[in-house]
DNA sequence: TAAATGTTGTGAGGTAGATCACATCAATGG
DNA sequence: CCATTGATGTGATCTACCTCACAACATTTA
């Protein structure tokens, strides 16, 4: 277990032993089950979450009660709600898992510490919000420039595995279209 | 003009003048006139820019001629684009100038060696990239879960003066809608 | 200062995708 | 193992927004 998160930094810094002992120190282990509820929008949200197993989807529901779906996250992915997260303020997303999922989590106040202590830890943070941030551009992008169908399509090249595991629906309210609209698709 | 950047950092960590001199040595000072290129796309695009006096924007043109506004920028405001400066690959986007612009940039190498040298800076990017991350999720919901027009409301409250600063087609390019739907609804 | 170029408005018509409404079949839980 | 709930497909409308076309000014620039 504790190996997937070290595997997950080395990719992008090297720790020694000790030092991952360390890192770990900052971090606490916690299973889910499906349906159940990681963040609730309006309550506090001080962590962000390392998914070891199993799969979480991060939406927001709007004034007309519509949900759309910000993020996925499985093995090896983050989810949050960086607002909250970062801000220390209530949430304005839900966080929920699809699966069954074991995942470790470190609040905000615990990475802050983390990343004075081992400089390198925040070295990595860094890479990995640049990467998120690059993400999201393109994600938007994406919206404004592509049709349903493109944008679908670019997601089964981005996320094959994802497209067994997450409902239709779920994916269409990621793309940000409809059920029926992507239902109508799939042929291609 | 090394007044504004110091004010910018220091809004975030507070630096001896000492340290803002070394700072300093990793920034270049840049004057563009309007219409002029900062990033082209096809070219490599290794610096971050941070506007002391006007007015630049970033945009995509995708595979049908039509360009897509991803950000703009006025005092006070970083602009790059992400992928090529951090990934150091070929930029995707262009950079160019709407008003006559003095900025500051800094390179990614020269970056990455100041945040090394002064974690102080590591810190203040990480608060800088984070803000923006968040800001980009906001955006994404806003393009999913809210029409034109409440869009365009949005960004007068978020940016009233970009509404007098830039041409009506441009914003409605950032917004992801056509110029005409705009017009007819600038009455409100 | 005339010519070229950029900005904004507005009409007319077209369309991608939303919404509503069912139907079928699979999954899940008491 | 039956009953409820979830997943998916598909037809029939509806509509927000796009595209094309043109006009009237404003602003550069030669």
């Amino acid at each position: 277990m504790e190996e997937v998160l070290r595997r997950q930094i080395e990719k992008i810094v090297t720790l020694t032993d000790e030092e991952f002992r360390f890192v770990l120190t900052h971090f606490t282990a916690r299973t889910v089950k499906k349906h159940q509820y990681v963040v609730q929008a309006g309550d506090p949200a001080p962590n962000d979450h390392f998914v070891v197993k199993g799969l979480l989807k991060s939406f927001y529901t709007d004034d007309l009660g519509k949900t759309h779906i910000l993020q996925f996250a499985m093995e090896d992915w983050w989810i949050s709600d960086p607002q909250a997260y970062h801000n220390k303020v209530n949430a304005t997303l839900h966080i929920d898992c699809l699966e069954d999922t074991q995942l470790f989590f470190i609040s905000i106040d615990n990475r802050e510490k983390l990343c004075v202590e081992l400089q390198k830890m925040e070295y990595f943070f860094m890479k990995k919000t640049t990467a998120g941030y690059i993400a999201l551009q393109r994600r938007i992008l994406s919206l404004m420039s592509q049709k349903a169908e493109e944008r679908f399509n670019q997601f089964i090249q981005l996320y094959p595995t994802l497209l067994q595991r997450v409902p239709k629906a779920l994916i269409a309210s990621y793309l940000g279209i409809s059920r029926e609209t992507l239902s109508r698709m799939s042929a291609h």
